[in-house]
DNA sequence: CCCGATCACTTGACAACTAAACTAATTAGG
DNA sequence: CCTAATTAGTTTAGTTGTCAAGTGATCGGG
């Protein structure tokens, strides 16, 4: 959850000690700063999503975003791709699916081509809760950007966007240096 | 860690159906949109980071966090105010505290005017570790805005503090609900 | 072919966190 | 004072996820 400061804005160090250090060079914190409260941002809503998915419906936050795959891949999905959209180990997928799949709310269906592998689908009742659940939830959301106007929505899009290229930079560099 | 949908930014209903259900009205799912952006980014950043803590100190997130914010409270924290800072809860941190305790890297001082309570203060040897982890953590977190500018950066940190005015409106009505 | 490498999924041990019950110290009202 | 309620921290059990080893199916070069 909590990384380094999640309340203030204060820099971990001094800027003198940084001038000194000669590292980052004058940056003023500023990225520490943005990362700080995107984290705390993003925690908050997390946490205020998982108590009411839990309170009102039950629902376990990794289980609504398990069905929210499926839905959104009516032909259904390996249970490998599930794990890449999930951002999860495959092992976690298989916890996931037992559960969902001793409730009715999603199955396993054989992969012709592949027996290795299984195609995971929504069944009628899983995707009757899912909807009942998903009208609900993005009014949460909604809500939660209520104080801000479109324009600044679609500006925090976007800057989320380049963040995001960055972050895919990143990561390939990392797999670079591992292989 | 994964949240509904993070590769992908395609709305869970279509716009007819929500029209429809004329719940949510007219937001396009511009909101569910911006929050599942912020948390594929939240969440990658995360993710990197705990990494590098791990491979390049030995480090966990949790137990740097710990450090960082004894490191800004000179004085020592009680317990307590560590649980409400970090965001975890109070069991957490009294197990967190007993191994950098035994690792020498933090101490419970008595409280003179509460003996229910300690305070917890970074040991000279935490603090030297603290130091030595911190500008290189800064360096990453730089690194990774390293695609914005200044300027977007400051846009960025005004938008989300706009949405952490929100969350903690949202939150206060959410107690005094509870209360 | 076939054998080694890889891939899809499962399993089991473990790590991190939460929630709730518990202990001990403090505070507040009668 | 004394007792009830609250507060600080601890403990325990349970949840959720990771990691790494294991199993069986598939692929590809000799």
């Amino acid at each position: 959850m909590s990384r380094v400061n999640k309340t203030e804005d204060t820099p971990l160090l001094d800027d003198q000690a940084i001038g000194l250090e000669g590292r980052v060079a004058y940056d003023d914190h500023q990225s520490l700063k943005v990362w700080l409260r995107l984290l705390s941002c993003s925690t908050q809503i997390e946490t205020e999503i998982r108590k009411r998915l839990r309170a009102e419906f039950g629902m376990t936050l990794a289980r609504f975003d398990y069905l929210a795959q499926l839905h959104r891949h009516a032909g259904g999905l390996r249970m490998s791709a599930l794990s890449r959209y999930l951002m999860v180990t495959g092992g976690n997928v298989t916890g996931l699916t037992d559960e969902l799949e001793k409730e009715g709310l999603v199955e396993r269906l054989p992969e012709p081509d592949d027996r290795r592998s299984y195609r995971v689908s929504l069944t009628k009742k899983g995707s009757r809760l899912f909807d009942s659940i998903a009208s609900v939830h993005e009014s949460w959301v909604i809500s939660i950007f209520a104080g801000m106007t479109p324009t600044q929505k679609a500006q925090l899009l976007d800057l989320l966007g380049r963040l995001r290229v960055q972050l895919t930079d990143i990561q390939s560099t990392d797999r670079a240096a591992t292989a």
